[in-house]
RNA sequence: GGGAGCUUAGCUCAGCUGGUUCAGAGCAUCUGCCUUACAAGCAGAGGGUCACUGGUUCGAACCCAGUAGCUCCCA
């Protein structure tokens, strides 16, 4: 071990990580021990490490570490998802830069691009896991598009489709005119746009009109004085050809004379029914809106509800179509200008006024995007959420915190149907083939789809699977991840083999609450689905990584910092330890530098104190002077290794690591290690300590090394293998050592040293006060009112005191320094005379306190109903309160009589 | 629009079924220390009308109602 003043974590990162590779200390297999799993939710292979991901498998790495010490057969299987979405489009953007365009690829040449850049790009996320310690097997390494994950994919599919549960129809997409293609919710960015609100006119196909609603008209909207027409407010007037209908408030008292009435659409006398419906808002435009199903989705659902045709008038490319009759071809905004002015010709346009609205845009194009109506494949979720829920109420897999029961319920009882396809090459397609006549069969291959397709009822005997074509699309990435827990172990191609009897269900998912319902819940879903049980037992939700204003880390913000410069400049476990100590389960994270400054600050800490220790040598001729002290320590580690097990019991892993901090920094390093050093001797090389000591000392720091080392692997590793503690194996490592087991506590001596801890720091108080140096030695007088015994707690008093001698005392002494510990009196002598005065006002003070303090304790006792009320067991602590306040107000006006 | 949650010290958070000396921790702040493990440190100290308003109770940070502000999810 070097000698350096702070810990140097670059000098064993790298080197116990390969060490415990080249060991084989990540890898699990079956065996006779109880298995504890986790399989990391897999990120995207196209993404880099950020601080969300430092989190979550900082968490994932803590557990495993504490399971593998605990003696469980302890599995973390990592991996990556194909990320469709993402994967495609760096892979479509690379080729542009080498001058190839997607459209001029086949397929297959497309996707042997995708693997390429796959194999060559990909996966770097797992790379960088390495150097924050995760200790994932990474022989179970897996990615949702390899052969046999894939092939789980595509028989689900079919298997589902057999069922019923999976269908073809209709679906409001977010349409990129200008990549032709489908993005999803994440790809598009809201802006506020300023934009023009068109005020239209509709004539009223009926002449005939109720004359008495004429006056409800004039004086609330001077927009509809002629009853002849109808004004609609909208953005889009070039849609106005593909309008199913004017909906209109059935509480709108303006427009009931047009209740059962039809209007023609300006320019192409296209006549639509007025419909009623409350989802209309009164106060927006003019009352009046305008259905337009085929181009917005909530017009869609309305025209669902009220069975309206869908007039689709937009071309792939955002050109008006044929059945738009008039401006075909033009573009979209082209069109909505020219339409303005043959709108305004027509006589048809009302007026013009300015207008804020969000319109999306694509990520990746920067159009507007356009809400467009397109066959998907859609899963059916209602019959399998119930069972998902019910796992959950039931309490067989447990959310962590609980208030996301409430979320994941209101979700699974308002499930929606799952959309399951995208209009992608990269991920598996759809096992669906469509014949000449436009009927279609699910199969997994041609073969077996001409097979299917031989069986319909209409006449295929003539097909040849040329005359088969497959569905363009591919799989949404979730549909392979949602099965994740079960093929990373072959759980589908090979439903009883060893891993997956003895992995599955795994234990903890630690995860992120945005997809809770994404993930989370259709794992539970696929679990029970495939597997008839739960994949996991309890799922750890985590917070969001915000910077200090609270804002969501990100790169467009780029207000994240590099996980990787982090543990350059911190250390892992400095890293490790700054994102744990504030982040109680389903919080956010508000993170701060500062944080991992406080990690590497503590690894130091623990680097010092083992140079203290290495700098003593045990001496035969020495006897043992601090079994209190080692005791007291023994117990204080017991009692903290029982709150650490509680904690991680309740997954409260911030509070475990602050127990374990608080352990080593303050009982071990400030208390215990003051307690027993030896002087220093500057004419030894190393200093003379009892063995005793020594060797409890040393087996304290073996334990201590022990419970850092899920939190910190690295400093725990380096320190483990010092000769201090004497030979080790080659397989004698921290990350497989056996946590200790809770032992003995004595309450006594916990008790008994908090007293003297006190005491000590009312003796720092004292000298700091009266500036005396901490090398002074002090004679110290006792006077016992509680009936404690300090005979036992003279060395250590005397040594962290730093007293010269010690006496007890049954009367005050008069003319000396003092203070109180409980309810006894400590006195020191000192050579200056104290300040009568000071002394005089600290005490009255003091007594101030005290009687207003025994005021509110009477006002308790002497009130009936509380004495009726409460607790025996409170009224009795009352009582003491009392009793004790008493006896140190005594003491206090005796002191002030002694300095009259 | 529907749902969930949050508001405690300068910051980040604990505070279990209401009941120990006027609410705890870590960090930050302030004061004094280069005391041979550690200045990335040591020893001390200060700091809070528990968002607001009512209610229930002998007793409320905790239970109930309302108000305000913030966050997230779904639409």
């Amino acid at each position: 071990m070097n000698t350096s003043k702070t810990y140097q974590p670059k000098q064993s990162e790298d080197k116990w990580y390969s060490y415990w590779l080249q060991h084989g200390f990540f890898k699990s297999v079956p065996d006779e021990r109880e298995p504890y799993t986790i399989v990391i939710p897999p990120p995207n292979v196209t993404g880099v490490l950020h601080m969300g991901h430092m989190l979550n498998n900082t968490i994932q790495d803590v557990l495993i570490r504490r399971a593998r010490m605990k003696g469980k057969n302890a599995c973390w299987v990592p991996g990556t998802d194909h990320a469709s979405i993402a994967t495609e489009a760096k892979v479509v953007a690379l080729l542009k830069e080498q001058g190839i365009n997607k459209k001029d690829l086949t397929r297959e040449e497309f996707l042997r691009h995708a693997w390429d850049w796959k194999e060559k790009y990909g996966g770097i996320i797992l790379e960088q896991l390495k150097k924050l310690g995760a200790s994932c097997d990474w022989d179970r390494t897996r990615f949702t598009m390899d052969a046999d994950l894939s092939e789980a994919v595509i028989d689900t599919f079919i298997h589902l489709y057999k069922k019923g549960q999976i269908y073809r129809g209709v679906r409001m997409v977010n349409w990129d005119p200008q990549g032709k293609t489908a993005v999803s919710d994440e790809e598009v960015i809201r802006k506020e746009v300023n934009q023009k609100l068109y005020y239209i006119k509709y004539q009223v196909s009926s002449s005939e009109y109720q004359v008495s609603s004429k006056e409800n008209a004039n004086q609330s909207n001077d927009l509809i004085l002629d009853t002849n027409y109808l004004v609609v407010a909208t953005t889009r007037p070039e849609t106005i050809m593909a309008d199913a209908a004017i909906c209109i408030n059935p509480n709108d008292e303006r427009y009931t004379h047009l209740h059962g009435k039809k209007v023609f659409i300006p320019l192409i006398n296209r006549e639509i029914p007025v419909i009623l419906d409350e989802y209309v808002s009164m106060d927006f435009g003019t009352g009046c809106l305008k259905v337009t199903p085929a181009h917005d989705l909530n017009d869609y659902e309305l025209g669902q509800k009220h069975n309206l045709p869908v007039i689709d008038i937009l071309n792939d490319d955002g050109t008006l179509s044929e059945k738009a009759q008039i401006l075909v071809g033009e573009d979209r905004f082209a069109a909505r200008k020219k339409i303005a002015v043959l709108l305004e010709e027509a006589g048809a346009l009302e007026k013009v006024e300015d207008y804020k609205s969000q319109v999306g845009f694509s990520e990746r194009t920067n159009a507007a995007i356009e809400p467009k109506l397109s066959m998907q494949w859609f899963c059916k979720m209602d019959e399998m959420a119930k069972p998902a829920l019910d796992y959950v109420l039931k309490g067989d897999i447990k959310l962590i915190p609980e208030k996301f029961v409430n979320t994941y319920r209101h979700w699974m009882e308002n499930v929606r149907d799952w959309c399951i396809s995208r209009q992608l090459w990269w991920g598996q397609q759809i096992p669906a083939w469509y014949l000449p006549n436009g009927q279609y069969v699910v199969a997994k291959t041609a073969e077996e789809a001409l097979a299917e397709a031989k069986k319909l009822t209409t006449d295929n005997s003539q097909l040849t699977t040329d005359n088969l074509k497959q569905d363009e699309d591919v799989l949404d990435t979730w549909f392979s991840s949602w099965l994740w827990p079960i093929s990373v172990f072959d759980g589908f191609k090979d439903p009883n083999n060893d891993d997956i009897n003895y992995y599955y269900p795994t234990n903890d998912l630690v995860t992120a609450p945005e997809i809770l319902f994404f993930w989370v819940a259709r794992m539970i879903m696929a679990g029970h689905e495939f597997r008839g049980e739960v994949p996991f037992k309890n799922v750890y939700l985590t917070g969001i990584v915000r910077d200090k204003l609270g804002r969501k880390m990100s790169k467009s913000l780029g207000n994240s910092p590099d996980p990787l410069d982090l543990i350059e400049k911190y250390g892992a476990d400095g890293v490790r330890v700054g994102m744990l100590l504030s982040s109680p389960a389903g919080n956010d994270l508000m993170f701060d530098e500062s944080h991992c400054e406080q990690g590497r600050n503590f690894a130091n800490k623990i680097w010092n104190a083992f140079k203290l220790i290495k700098g003593w040598e045990p001496n035969a001729s020495l006897s043992n002077t601090n079994q209190v002290s080692i005791h007291w320590f023994e117990s204080r580690f017991n009692q903290a290794l029982a709150e650490i097990e509680e904690h991680f019991t309740n997954f409260r892993l911030s509070d475990a690591l602050m127990t374990t901090y608080k352990l080593v920094w303050d009982d071990f390093c400030a208390w215990y290690l003051e307690m027993i050093k030896p002087a220093y001797n500057p004419d030894a090389e190393k200093q003379a300590i009892d063995q005793e000591t020594y060797s409890a000392t040393v087996k304290f720091f073996e334990n201590i090394l022990k419970i850092l080392h899920p939190f910190m692997p690295f400093i725990s590793e380096e320190l483990w293998h010092d000769e201090v503690f004497g030979e080790r194996s080659v397989a004698d490592c921290c990350i497989v050592a056996q946590l200790p087991n809770i032992g003995e506590m004595d309450a006594r001596l916990l008790n008994g040293v908090e007293v003297i801890k006190q005491l000590i720091t009312e003796l720092r108080n004292l000298r700091n006060a009266r500036q005396l140096s901490p090398k002074e030695k002090l004679p110290l007088s006792i006077k016992i009112n509680s009936g404690a015994d300090y005979q036992a707690y003279l060395p250590v008093i005397t040594k962290l005191g730093n007293i010269e001698t010690i006496d007890f005392t049954g009367d005050k002494i008069t003319g000396a320094a003092g203070f109180m510990v409980g309810t006894d009196e400590f006195f020191v002598q000192l050579q200056n005379n104290i300040d009568a005065d000071a002394e005089r006002e600290r005490l009255n003070a003091e007594l101030k306190y005290l009687e207003g303090f025994l005021k509110s304790v009477n006002a308790k006792l002497q009130n009936e109903r509380f004495m009726a009320n409460a607790k025996p067991e409170v009224v009795e602590n009352e009582l003491k309160k009392k009793t004790d306040a008493d006896t140190k107000i005594r003491n206090i006006l005796e002191g002030l009589k002694a300095l009259d």
